[in-house]
DNA sequence: AATATTAATGCAATCGTTTGCGGGAATGTT
DNA sequence: AACATTCCCGCAAACGATTGCATTAATATT
């Protein structure tokens, strides 16, 4: 039983290929008559247009293509879902590669982005990705097809960007705690070779700064691993007398909460927390933790919204944005004398 | 700047757009010399091929497409990532779909599907998709498209699927906690309207039944959401004298163990735990959880894979498959006095 | 040397849809 | 009544790649 194609309807109704598109796509041209004659009959017959065709006679393809590092159960899931929602509001369709963090794969991806002509490609980069070595991302810019950076990304480029405010989250996190009397308080750091890890120790920083007090530089902890933590935590606890603890993602806060509860430490009372969080694991989570809220989902919808701006306005500037973030509060922090 | 096409290169060449598609793809006919020197001048030129038009002119599409339900932290995460690593070995692309559990966004995945002319569709349904509404998937069987259906499955139909032997893992989970002396033990069932979750009461039932033990129904707990949970089990928790817990899924566990801390009873002194599990929450949560393994990267890859056997074998008999599950052992369970 | 065989390439149609252009019939205008 | 418009529709090319068949040139066979 082969599809039904424009041919098929054409030969059925005596009309010709030309008359039944425009028909089927309410060209003025057609007369009413015959308008509806087609829809129905296209109906009928369970007529459906061939996207493939279609996109390839109009050269655009109507593809957008989504391409993360890594999928844990933090902050992609949500991304992920905040891509799709929108994009269902949308013509278009969403293609999906993940590179496991191995620019190879990632280069595989662009590259698969390329033949199929999508017209968009948002991206996070890998761990290795940099300044240096992302030639495949040039190649998207010489093949014509627009390319956002989120969450991810590589600073000072031409290729515009999306990411949250990562620098002013972090402080807005770390004042939280030294408003309520902390100083001694442990920052915990994603892989510093990361833009938003950078972020977001810069902000840990400025809050003591603009506040006029003293930071240790041992009180700033990077883990290339979340689960190294498991390790490094308990020593650290230990040989130490923080009086609060910031993360700068879910997933550190997570093994950060695990840690504390095999140490027996709870919050707020042993420890104050606070953290950037995507809002679904904190949401749900006991106890609940005070968050900078950095949605996943809203992120998934800005991106995809700025990335069809952008398909749209070939020509005009493409600036990087910052999104905003807003404090969640709950009861995570103590007040403890300065 | 156009796009390098055949043509481009078969002008430059001065040869045949035959001999540039047949000496790009190592035809025989193309002599040593020609064809190296064709592949040099596509390189040289940045010639990528068109899958859009490759596609198209082979009638068919390169194109899989996956469905899913919902995306949470848990299980969907680390299924995408099993397709997403199996197809990257495969000359497919994945296009996904999110259907919000609303059987309507469902119906239009599956048109977009079938526009699209994918080859497969792997699809989870909707929590309220049955055999009396599933009408759109007939109409992938009429379009010749592969379904599969995998995790949420609509059973006793003629699509094939694939999922984890529930009924089993459930019996597996159960009988531990029997074997340790248990018998107040709560259940906790997701929504009992998903087959999945019929499939594990029945496990939970079969492990007493054949233990010839008594069970009492009302230790069945089915929540429509997990976060229902919140306001159930502290009242079920503290008006019981349950020993012991068992859980269907990550999420309930994840509820579960936030209700445990919140009333101060630990794993495994107070309540003994066993749960089904992707092991990716359980392997990193503190204290470590025994569960029986229901991978989403085992399931994703195993999809993918069988689809594309499914399509490769149009004709032949397409069975519905349970995978195995194994046990994996931690210390949440103690044993008591039968 | 005539014929058969093989090797290398080109011709042209094709996939399903869209679209610029042109044309005949009907209607409107003076 | 002659002309200009408007309305509806068809013709045919095009998008980029693939492929059955034809064709030419080179080589082998007798």
């Amino acid at each position: 039983m082969r599809r039904i194609t424009i041919k098929d309807l054409a030969a059925m109704l005596n009309l010709s290929t030309s008359t039944i598109s425009r028909a089927l796509s309410d060209h003025p041209d057609i007369s009413e008559a015959t308008r509806t004659r087609v829809k129905e009959t296209a109906k009928r017959l369970n007529y459906r247009t061939n996207l493939q065709a279609r996109f390839f006679r109009k050269k655009h393809s109507g593809l957008l293509a989504l391409i993360l590092p890594e999928i844990n159960m933090f902050y992609n899931p949500s991304l992920i879902e905040g891509v799709n929602a929108a994009i269902a509001e949308t013509p278009y369709s969403l293609v999906m590669f993940q590179t496991n963090n191995n620019i190879q794969q990632e280069r595989e991806a662009i590259e698969q982005c390329i033949r199929w002509a999508v017209e968009g490609v948002m991206i996070s980069v890998t761990i290795n990705t940099n300044k240096h070595n992302m030639g495949h991302l040039e190649e998207l810019r010489l093949a014509n097809i627009e390319c956002l950076m989120y969450d991810r990304v590589i600073p000072d480029t031409d290729f515009p960007s999306l990411t949250i405010d990562s620098q002013l989250a972090a402080k807005k996190g770390v004042d939280i705690l030294l408003e309520h009397g902390h100083r001694k308080i442990l920052g915990i750091f994603a892989n510093p070779s990361l833009a938003i890890t950078r972020e977001r120790i810069k902000g840990f920083k400025k809050a003591f700064q603009e506040a006029g007090l003293p930071l240790n530089p041992d009180h700033i902890l990077n883990v290339a691993q979340a689960s190294l933590m498991d390790n490094i935590l308990p020593v650290l606890l230990s040989n130490n007398t923080f009086s609060s603890i910031f993360t700068m993602t879910d997933e550190l806060l997570f093994f950060t909460t695990n840690n504390l509860r095999k140490l027996n430490l709870s919050i707020p009372d042993d420890l104050s927390v606070v953290a950037i969080s995507d809002g679904i694991f904190t949401n749900h989570y006991y106890p609940r933790i005070t968050y900078i809220e950095d949605s996943g989902k809203r992120m998934g919808r800005a991106v995809l919204h700025q990335i069809i701006a952008n398909i749209n306005n070939p020509s005009k500037e493409k600036p990087s944005r910052l999104l905003p973030t807003e404090i969640v509060w709950s009861n995570s922090v103590k007040s403890v004398n300065a």
